[in-house]
RNA sequence: GCUGAUGUAGCUCAGCUGGCUAGAGCACUUGAUUCGUAAUCAAGAGGUCACGGGUUCGAGUCCCGUCAUCAGCUCCA
């Protein structure tokens, strides 16, 4: 059995490399083995970024490297090329990459002063740049054959190491991240210790791939884009609007069960309404404005200012408080082009949208309702999911004391119910302190779907007021929350995390009804009939086709209970049921069938 | 918005360096078949090659612009 071998160390809670092992000693160290561990994967991938750096400089003698770091599942390197680099270069670095590595360089390392640094790379602008971003007097070069740079490390001993690796894709990056900067040309890739562990990985990527919900919203026929409407505005196939309407439905019924008003505001309100709440000046530019009898008007981005108006309609007294209003709100935002993606990012979209009108003091019990509505919302699909408070930003409006009491009441309400969550110190919007929930799904990725936030500055712009005790008048807290955040990302999240194969209380067709022969359709049609009774939609498929055919196309529907019908069952007043999450079959009397789903589907009361 | 790539039938894709009436599979329509748990057979229909301009004897193919999509960056439900 060979040693594992050691590529570096882990010291004092950092990972040092076997260079500077060499330089400074190594009392206390972990060795790190050459394996798929975070700790060597970090070592091989910062090495990988280098080599890929020295194929591009061989290919490219042009290119000016910025920074290459280790990321989440492998590295990038940005840096500047007076050639278009496309995906199709990929693998011509890739195999100068790999002809390199074969050299078995080895990769050495010296430091110098900044000064003797500034001096060694003065004709390479991006390098000062970098240099400009450390503090540190004393920097460290490594090399590697004829190829140096500027680095922290730490690094492998040899380029022997590197075999299995990939470059995944080309892309622009502005330089330091600042969308008014130069942009560089960024490729990403990533590496492992084995060529093993590298194929699982790419494979993981390739499945991930096919619970897109764009690919399966197509398959499926949800939901649909056209060009020539316009981008970033989703169309509802009857499928997908029927899944829509399942949800909408459980989430409807959820919000009159908890006290919550249906309102309803318009969609586009004259724009002094927006310069009022602030927005006209924080959000303008992605509103959508437009002109109406010389007067201007904002379609709008958000809810709150209906909310609000129906608000003020009334006097309210302190005792009809917390009063809570929501909406399955159409907002409407000018993302940009270039981030609208599928359902996920789209220009036109429904928030699940309510506003909570209620004295500082009940912020807090106000908070813990809406936690454990967001609970059983996120457990009935079997989410997990983490919450994050923001703070108070520098620049922020209303008193310290409002903001401490705010802020601590969202931390009492979810300390008392046992959750975790983490802290984003002066995240919060300049109006107030929030909770931002984030869900992971079946993949590990997280989304930030819901949020609740506590609002000073809206109620004092609008002077909204209710009634106190002492029949004095006080102005409200008002908390903005939304649980799916919108339909749009809510279904996208959904339909990759299920792949597609919703369960039956929000399927667009949960039960698809296969005849045998001609004869056997007009019992299915009696059992469709009998469950669109119950609002329960089902499909009969008496096509002309082979009985497998037709259970072929169900399948691949992913429907959840295909129903085979023939003599036996008619004559027995029965069905021949498959089911897709128990993968078998079994036989029930028509009757119980129906019961069963109609069962199935109003369970989910939450 | 920026960088790079892409856009051919409802879907997935082929169409080499410009050269006959633009192809395939699935889906769709019609006919035959009436079938017991993942593809019956046959025939047919379907495309102003994203849109607009240009180069050329000739453009799906080359060039420019617009629109849209994809991978990122910057920003967000």
């Amino acid at each position: 059995m060979e040693e594992k071998e050691i590529i570096a160390y882990r010291k004092d809670g950092q990972i040092i490399d076997t260079q500077t092992a060499a330089e400074i000693g190594c009392e206390n160290c972990e060795p790190i083995y050459f394996d798929n561990s975070p700790d060597a994967l970090e070592v091989i991938r910062h090495s990988a970024a280098h080599l890929m750096a020295q194929a591009i400089k061989a290919l490219y003698p042009d290119a000016r490297f910025f920074v290459g770091p280790v990321v989440e599942d492998g590295f990038y390197y940005d840096f500047r090329v007076s050639e278009k680099i496309g995906d199709g270069d990929l693998k011509k670095i890739e195999k100068k990459m790999q002809q390199i590595a074969k050299q078995k360089l080895a990769i050495e390392r010296y430091c110098i002063s900044k000064a003797e640094a500034r001096e060694k790379f003065a004709d390479d602008d991006l390098k000062q740049a970098v240099m400009d971003r450390i503090e540190d007097e004393r920097l460290c070069v490594y090399r590697q054959g004829d190829f140096e740079d500027l680095c922290r490390g730490p690094h492998l001993p040899n380029t022997k190491w590197l075999k299995s690796f990939k470059l995944t894709r080309v892309a622009g990056a502005y330089l330091g991240g600042d969308s008014n900067a130069e942009m560089l040309t960024r490729i990403y890739g990533t590496a492992f210790a084995d060529k093993e562990s590298l194929k699982a990985y790419l494979t993981m990527i390739e499945e991930a791939k096919k619970r897109d919900h764009r690919k399966i919203g197509t398959e499926l026929g949800l939901f649909m884009f056209e060009d020539e409407a316009g981008a970033g505005l989703p169309f509802w196939m009857p499928k997908g609007a029927r899944l829509r309407g399942r949800l909408e439905q459980i989430l409807y019924r959820a919000h009159r069960r908890r006290g919550y008003q249906p309102v309803r505001g318009p969609e586009i309100l004259k724009a002094d309404m927006w310069r009022t709440s602030g927005h006209y000046a924080c959000y303008g530019e992605n509103m959508y404005l437009t002109e109406i009898d010389g007067q201007e008007y904002g379609l709008k981005p958000m809810n709150c200012i209906g909310h609000i108006l129906i608000y003020k309609k009334e006097i309210h007294s302190y005792r009809e408080l917390p009063l809570k209003y929501f909406e399955y709100g159409v907002v409407h935002r000018h993302e940009q082009s270039g981030v609208l993606h599928g359902l996920l990012r789209v220009r036109e979209f429904t928030q699940d949208d309510a506003h909570i009108f209620c004295t500082p003091a009940q912020i807090k019990p106000v908070v813990i309702d809406v936690l454990e509505f967001v609970d059983k919302v996120m457990k009935l699909f079997g989410f997990d999911y983490e919450m994050e408070i923001s703070t108070k930003p520098d620049k922020a409006i209303g008193d310290d004391a409002i903001w401490e009491t705010a802020t601590s009441a969202l931390k009492e309400a979810l300390d008392e119910n046992g959750f975790v969550y983490g802290i984003d110190e002066g995240g919060g919007a300049f109006y107030g302190p929030k909770i931002d929930i984030k869900i992971t799904d079946a993949l590990g990725r997280r989304w930030q779907c819901g949020t609740i936030q506590v609002d000073f500055n809206l109620p004092e712009r609008f002077e909204m007021e209710y009634i106190d005790e002492n029949n004095e008048r006080r102005r409200p807290v008002m908390i903005h929350r939304a649980i799916l955040g919108s339909f749009e990302r809510f279904i996208a999240i959904l339909t990759e995390h299920y792949a597609g194969e919703f369960p039956l209380f929000i399927s667009p067709t949960p039960v698809v009804f296969v005849p045998v022969g001609e004869e056997h359709t007009t019992y299915c049609r009696k059992l469709a009939d009998a469950l669109a009774e119950e609002d329960i939609d089902s499909e009969i498929y008496d096509r002309n086709e082979s009985l497998a055919k037709r259970i072929r196309t169900a399948e691949k529907q992913k429907t959840p209970l295909i129903v085979v019908v023939g003599d036996e069952e008619v004559q027995k007043e029965s069905v021949a049921v498959r089911d897709r999450r128990k993968r078998e079959q079994y036989e029930m009397a028509a009757d119980a069938f129906v019961q069963f789903i109609k069962e199935q589907t109003s369970e989910v009361r939450i």
